[in-house]
This record gives C-alpha cells, sequence and structure tokens, in this order.
DNA sequence: CGATTCATTGACCGGGATCAAGAACCGTGG
DNA sequence: CCACGGTTCTTGATCCCGGTCAATGAATCG
C-alpha cells in the first residue's frame, strides 16, 4: 500500500507509520469471487485491497458481467464512498485476498491532516482516471489481440510497480473468462488469441502463473506506452524503488 | 459552471462570487477544431468551457483518433494538472467555444480555503469516473446502435442539468465522423445507425441543431441508467432548479 | 471418483469494417 | 448571384473479425 502511494512521492516516515497503522487495524480475509462492496451500497469504511486480485465491475441486464478494472494489491477500493451517496459499481475478488478497512472518518481525519496522503490519493484516483481512459482506446480502437496482450501488460506492470513480483513470472489467478468479461471479449475468442500469444513466443502459463517471454514482443502487440500511468516521477528516477523495478518495462 | 458545480449542493454565496471572479478574469473564444490543451503539455492553468462544445482526446499511432468524453459548459477540462506532471491525452473544441483559465494557484488557494468548492470539485472528478467506467460497458458489451443513441443521450442530460437547453432541442454541432471518433465506429456506420434512428422516429436533426422526438425511446435504446452520473443529491429533491431541469429524463 | 468448472476445438453466421463513388452542403471569391 | 473546391453525408458491394452454438478434454475439488 505505500509502495503504491509511493509511485507518487516518497513519503515521510511520520506518514508511512500512520498509514500501516491504520491498514493493520482491520483486515478481513476474502476468498475468490467474493464481494467487497456492492453496486448501490454506501459503505462507512472505505477499503484497500493488500494481496491478492480484486475488480471493479458491473452486471448488465442480459447477466453479462463488465470488468472495469481490476485492483490489484495497495490499490483503495471505494475512496470516493464519502462523497458519492451510493457506488456506481461493485467491487468483488477475483483471487483470495486480503483487505483492509478503515472508517470513513478516521480516513477524513487523515486527509484533511496529512497533505501528503491527501496528495497520493489525489495522484492515485487520477492515475484510475487514465487507466479507464486508455481501457476505452483499447476497446474503441484494437483488435482482440492487442486488448489481451494489453490487459496482461498492463497488470504485469502495475505489479511490479509495488513490488510483487521481480521478474516477469507472476500469479494470475483468472480464468479465460474472467479476461474475456474484462476485454468485452467471449471466452472463446481469448483462447484462442492466449494461444497465438503462445505460439508466438510472447506469453506461457501454467495453471495460475503466467510468464511473459518476451516482454517488449508484448508490449509491441500491446501498443502500450506507459505514460498515461503517471509513474514518471517514480520510474523516471533510476535511483529509485518503483524505478529499478520498471527498468526496461515502460 | 456554478450550476454546474451545485449539482453536487448548493453552494453559499460566497463561493458563488468567487468562482464567478475567478472565470471572468481570463476568457478566450476558441474556434472550432482548435486545441485547449495538448497532451504531453503541462500547463500552468486549468481551463474550464463555459459555452459550446469540448472534447478529451487521443491521436493514435494509426491516425485515429479517439474521443474519450465531451465537455460540455461547466466543465473543468484539467483540475488535475497540478498533480500530474503532464496531460496523458488532449482537449479541442469541436464547436466555438468560450473557456476560461484559472491559474494553477489561485485554483490551489482556493482548494484549500474553500472546502465547498474542493468537494464540489471532486465530486466532479469522480463523474468524471463513472462517465468513464460507463463507456466501457457501453463500447465493451453494446451494439453501434445502443451505443450512438448512448452518446447522444448521456449529452442531452448532460446539457439539461447544467440549464442550456430547456426541452429536447439542443445544438449539437458536431460531425458524423465525430460520433465515430467518440464510439469507436466508422462514420458510415454511424450514418446508417442515424439513419435507422430518424426512421424510428426517435431523433431529427437539421443542421447542428437536433431533436430527440422521443426521450423515452432513446433511453431505452441506449440503456441508459443515470446512477452513474451521481446526479441524485439534486436531481432526487423535485424542487431543486436541477430536479426540475431534469425531470422524466433520468 | 463423480461433479462441476475451465480450456479447447470446429462449423457457421452476422455486425460492422472497408472501399468506392456520388450527392448535398457549405464558405469563399469573382 | 453564381461558380468553385472542400467537407460532410449517403448509398451500395464485399469482406472478415469475432460471436454463437455445441461438443469434447482436462483440471480441480468436495
Amino acid at each position: 500500500m505505500i509502495k503504491r502511494m509511493e509511485q507518487y512521492m516518497p513519503l515521510p516516515e511520520e506518514d508511512r507509520r500512520l498509514l500501516n497503522e491504520l491498514t493493520s487495524d482491520r483486515q478481513r480475509h476474502y476468498a475468490a469471487r467474493e464481494d467487497i462492496i456492492r453496486e448501490g451500497e454506501h459503505s462507512p469504511d472505505i477499503h484497500i485491497v493488500l494481496s491478492g486480485l480484486a475488480c471493479r465491475y458491473k452486471l448488465l441486464e442480459n447477466g453479462n458481467r463488465q470488468i472495469m478494472a481490476f485492483l490489484v494489491p495497495g490499490d483503495p477500493c471505494d475512496a470516493e464512498i464519502f462523497i458519492l451517496k451510493h457506488m456506481d459499481h461493485s467491487i468483488a475478488t477475483l483471487a483470495p485476498s486480503l483487505v483492509a478497512s478503515i472508517s470513513g472518518s478516521k480516513m477524513k481525519d487523515m486527509l484533511l491532516n496529512r497533505p501528503g496522503i491527501a496528495l497520493a490519493f489525489w495522484w492515485s484516483t487520477l492515475q484510475d482516471e487514465g487507466i479507464l481512459r486508455e481501457r476505452i482506446i483499447d476497446e474503441g480502437r484494437r483488435d482482440a489481440y492487442s486488448r489481451i496482450a494489453y490487459m496482461i501488460y498492463e497488470v504485469l506492470i502495475r505489479m511490479r510497480a509495488v513490488g510483487i513480483i521481480d521478474d516477469q513470472k507472476f500469479e494470475f489467478p483468472i480464468t479465460q473468462t474472467d479476461l474475456a468479461d474484462a476485454t468485452g471479449l467471449t471466452p472463446v475468442h481469448v483462447n484462442r488469441m492466449l494461444q497465438r500469444m503462445r505460439d508466438e513466443g510472447l506469453i506461457s502459463t501454467e495453471g495460475k502463473v503466467w510468464t511473459v517471454l518476451d516482454p517488449a514482443g508484448l508490449r509491441n502487440a500491446a501498443r502500450f506506452d506507459a505514460s498515461y500511468l503517471h509513474l514518471d516521477r517514480a520510474a523516471d528516477d533510476p535511483e529509485s524503488e518503483a524505478g529499478k523495478r520498471l527498468k526496461g518495462l515502460i
């Protein structure tokens, strides 16, 4: 979580301690495929994914599910909830996950008294917005192959940015149906595209462990340009933690 | 602009005056198809559309343009710019428009000293995010006909919410190519779908003036559910300004 | 070790893209 | 007022990416 926030700028020791304290306070384990918060609800708490994998999604009239974003460890789920009356989408785990709750009032205090943390949260919201805009391009203008490559590459980058993985091998415990829900394709077609990506030596999968064999090739297939993630403060500095973690990827 | 912000909650007279002052200070007319701010730039000012119509867009390698959002009067263009180093997309007018500039430092002062305005801006960002998420569903899961209906209906609602129009007739000075860039379709197909919508009595167009003849039918075709716009505070109250303006539409 | 979920394969179909050409609508200058 | 060149809008013919349907393996799990 702290690593996530420090992708924007380093936090003073004081802030780090505070964040640590708040997120240690109340934690809960969720199984895979459990809702953390549902559309229309209003929770007094905000949630932060600490480990595992979650997603923002919406169910459509016809029963289809659209996944709008993946949430990797460190991502706040619903920091907006004390501005808005209700959630306009749901959040669920995809894999078993550890999630921290912070009470809305403590959160408010922190945002008011800790400008550094407030800025980091704001940055996080803006990054989310950038990710969403990029998704629109992805869906509107790229073909199925690029779209899937793009999703995989983005998760790879974001996981590396928070230091969950060190190389190109990562736990990505989602089904092809989940990927289809995220890309707006059918599971059948996702399957075919993944096969092609394996044939072309871009990725390999053994169960839930995915390996990106050819990062440059994948980035290329995805037409990936990381500038929308606004990781530049951290990543442009090759001395920084995040800079090291992202070397060669963006 | 004030009407836009008050969709979240009414502002005290003091705040309204301040907003008025700041947006009156420096204004500039843009012609149609002019860039207000370009991808990669960093401007010391933030911009707000006061009249006309603008859009967020991105140019792709292949020359395609993807429009990611329409900006109607009252919408801030780049309130985030003093958090982020650079814009990850461009903003351009579609029609001749009046745009206000507010200096970043004045903006910062205002956000720090006027919690009401700060909240309203935050709400505005979150609404933007909701709009983006809805677009992802739109592009990922709905067919061309619904997608176009959806775009038209959203613009109708948002224009009514800020009180630019009173009935279902509005100036929507965009070309079919623009609409294609926004929906991720080809101009040819947009044309065919618009014809179908005219045939079915949903809309009519005379030059730049569009009329929604059958709002309920259009909303239906669009599968439109306005909850993501978070207009509930204002719109749920039938006595309020915005409530009156949106009556029967959402 | 059945049962259920997940991955894979094949045959077929259709929505929307693509290409191309003509019509209607500009703003502009003579 | 009309002639013009350039957008924008329309229409038709054709093609292909990705959806749909359905059946079969392969994993995973009580």
